[in-house]
DNA sequence: ACTCTGAGTCCAGACGAG
DNA sequence: TGACTCAGAGT
DNA sequence: CTCGTCC
């Protein structure tokens, strides 16, 4: 189900966050793909083909990306937490009660899947829980590019590249998400940005009912928590859930996954191997399959055939700016529906196309276009193939806490170019800033959270490398914006970070537009941390080798993963590839430059971090003894209505 | 006037022959 | 399953 | 390009 409503809410208040692009922008990249929901766009496109279709079409369109040069990760759900387990059986009992109780063992059905993305050589992971997690860790964590999936809910679990309608159709227009750019669009940071998610109903947990997405997102603009929304909703006509068990939606989504840092390795497809699987077993006409093989094979010669011709003439494949303006059908609605928004401009002056105060660019000329594909590197010529160095470099230590960026090394913290709608800073007023609630019902609705809460208190299985409640959010470094990159308080423990220790109000950084990439979240801050150091960085080679053996020593061993070993099959550097579409005038992205940048984008942020308490720490604002750090609202002396 | 909800509807893949 | 539309109730 | 077929 995803995040309801959040693609519309994206597409309405966020539209800069979001780029079309074609299946050929995505070569060279490295691509996660949810499995199950791939199995299920199959499964339900071609019904009566119930069983074979999964793995027909996964075959089909795994080729189709191959012949793309599009490296395919696919990853499989591990166990689902047990907080999605009421939407896996309302599932279940809306499809015909027929999902037979999941089994801990993989079904047939996902064994069959394995066994064929093994023959044709890409790699598979299961992740520990939820797939959609692990995709976003990838792509967060620089391991692959980008995450192709028809959920959102990569977008919650901190997933900074989602690609949707990533079809092997022709003419298919992909969807690219961007988090950083949504998150600054939103003015939100990413914590906020999975309560606002919450509010709009996942699958973790419930609602509350009658606040759609319009309330939800000014709601969470205006409180940053959801335990302050709740303080200043009506209560009455928007009630608070029983059993309402956010905390834990939380910090699914803010979570990393425990994995071991997984060592893709793409082979060449074992052609004997596909015929006896697919059609000795499985009956598929051989025909079929060799004929697609052939085709894929000498598919594959012209696409770098031609790549190469391209390059050689010099000729640049122009990730087209009228792309950016493409009409299709959903953005003419869309643009239909801006009309009503008369400013306009401050949209458009919120993102892209307006360059921060501090550039010397001319604001709001229309050269800043050129940014908006290539905003980095643009002494190079070629600078519309794979950038590789500018693709590790994002990730090098030294980036991350070493220089910076000129134009972001000092973000603006009055206002952007266009007129980026700040958050009010009546916010940071101790007083109601809405409708007046008597202090009784504040207090009540204290209560009722509270109780609510103490019984769902989060149990210590679930506790373990929680950092949700760790990180004070809306806190500490936003109000110095002029900081520069040195870095603060990055390793104080917990009662030594002042803000998190005097449970200040949640403030201050409302007033940075920048804000919500000097905040990095914690998982963020913890990846930069461990996840220093890409193949790619030192040895764009090993790239187009296939090699992407990790070091060791990221995270616990829990999943598995089918390494083989190269084939070959990526030996060229993977030239012709365009670049991603960079945060072009994008003031806080440090590392403007490839796509996998974003991955790496907000370690320099941390300069502005705050210190990262130790876990264990209580992250429940209700209990008595939790310290009233990230969500300051609760029963603590913070509270002003209490 | 704006927002949310729920009911209803349509659609969902890839290939190749003609 | 989800995306979209529409009518109706609510704020 | 449309339409029927895939099993």
């Amino acid at each position: 189900m995803g995040i309801t409503k959040l693609a519309d809410l994206i597409r309405s208040d966020a539209q800069d966050s979001i780029s079309y692009k074609e299946i050929e922008d995505y070569t060279g990249k490295v691509i996660a793909l949810d499995t199950s929901i791939v199995m299920n766009q199959f499964r339900t496109a071609v019904p009566n083909l119930k069983y074979l279709s999964p793995l027909t079409g996964l075959f089909f369109r795994t080729l189709t990306f191959l012949e793309h040069d599009i490296k395919p990760v696919f990853v499989f759900d591990g166990k689902p937490p047990k907080q999605k387990k009421a939407v896996l059986e309302k599932r279940a009992q809306n499809a015909g009660w027929t999902s037979p109780q999941r089994s801990s063992t993989m079904s047939q059905r996902t064994q069959d899947c394995i066994r064929l993305l093994e023959l044709i050589g890409v790699p598979c992971i299961k992740a520990p829980g939820d797939g959609e997690a692990l995709c976003a860790h990838l792509v967060k964590s620089g391991v692959v590019d980008a995450v192709a999936s028809e959920d959102m809910d990569t977008l919650a679990f901190g997933g900074t590249i989602l690609l949707r309608q990533l079809n092997a159709k022709r003419d298919s227009e992909v969807t690219e998400y961007s988090l950083p750019k949504l998150l600054e669009a939103l003015q939100l940071t990413h914590k906020e940005f999975v309560d606002l998610c919450i509010l709009l109903g996942c699958d973790y947990c419930d609602k509350i009912c009658g606040l759609g997405p319009r309330r939800a997102l000014k709601l969470i603009q205006e409180h940053r928590t959801i335990e302050e929304v709740v303080l200043n909703v009506n209560r009455k006509t928007h009630p608070i859930p029983l059993e309402w068990r956010y905390q834990e939606a939380r910090r699914l989504f803010l979570d990393t996954p425990q994995v071991d840092r997984p060592v893709l390795t793409w082979q060449e497809l074992d052609e004997e191997g596909l015929v006896r699987f697919l059609c000795h077993e499985k009956h598929v006409k051989e025909q079929r399959v060799r004929g697609r093989i052939e085709k894929f094979r000498s598919s594959l010669q012209d696409r770098r055939r031609q790549r190469e011709e391209d390059k050689k003439v010099g000729r640049v494949k122009q990730t087209r700016l009228e792309q950016f303006f493409r009409v299709t059908r959903k953005r003419q609605a869309q643009s239909a529906a801006q009309e009503k928004k008369f400013d306009l401009l401050s949209d458009l002056g919120g993102d892209i196309f307006a360059a921060p105060p501090s550039q010397t660019a001319g604001s709001s000329n229309f050269a800043n276009f050129a940014h908006f594909n290539r905003p980095t590197a643009q002494s190079n010529s070629n600078t519309d193939f794979a950038n590789f160095d500018s693709f590790g470099n994002s990730s090098v230590p030294s980036t991350h806490f070493g220089t910076t960026h000129p134009s972001q090394s000092i973000p603006q913290p009055l206002h952007t170019g266009g007129g980026v709608t700040v958050p009010s800073l009546s916010s940071m007023a101790p007083a109601p800033t809405q409708s007046s609630k008597t202090g009784e019902d504040r207090y009540a609705a204290l209560a009722e959270l509270d109780s609510v809460l103490s019984s769902t208190a989060p149990t210590g299985s679930t506790q373990q490398g929680n950092v949700f409640g760790a990180v004070s959010g809306p806190t500490a470094a936003q109000t110095q914006p002029g900081l520069s990159s040195i870095q603060q308080g990055f390793a104080a423990a917990p009662s030594t970070n002042p803000f998190v220790a005097a449970g200040m109000a949640p403030e201050p950084m409302s007033t940075n537009p920048f804000q919500t990439n000097s905040r990095a979240s914690a998982t963020e801050m913890s990846d930069c941390l461990r996840v220093l150091w890409f193949p790619f960085v030192d040895n764009p080679a090993l790239f187009g080798t296939g090699s992407m053996s990790m070091p060791a020593g990221f995270g616990n061993p829990t999943s598995y993963c089918m390494p083989t070993s190269f084939s070959g099959t990526f030996q060229q550097p993977f030239p012709g590839q365009s670049p991603f579409p960079p945060p072009a005038a994008y003031p806080q992205q440090p590392n403007g430059t490839g796509f996998p940048a974003y991955g790496q984008a907000k370690p320099p942020m941390t300069s502005y971090g705050q210190a990262i308490p130790g876990p264990g720490m209580s992250n429940n604002p209700f209990m008595g003894g939790a310290p009233s750090g990230p969500y300051p609202t609760g029963g603590s002396s913070t509270n002003p209505f209490l």
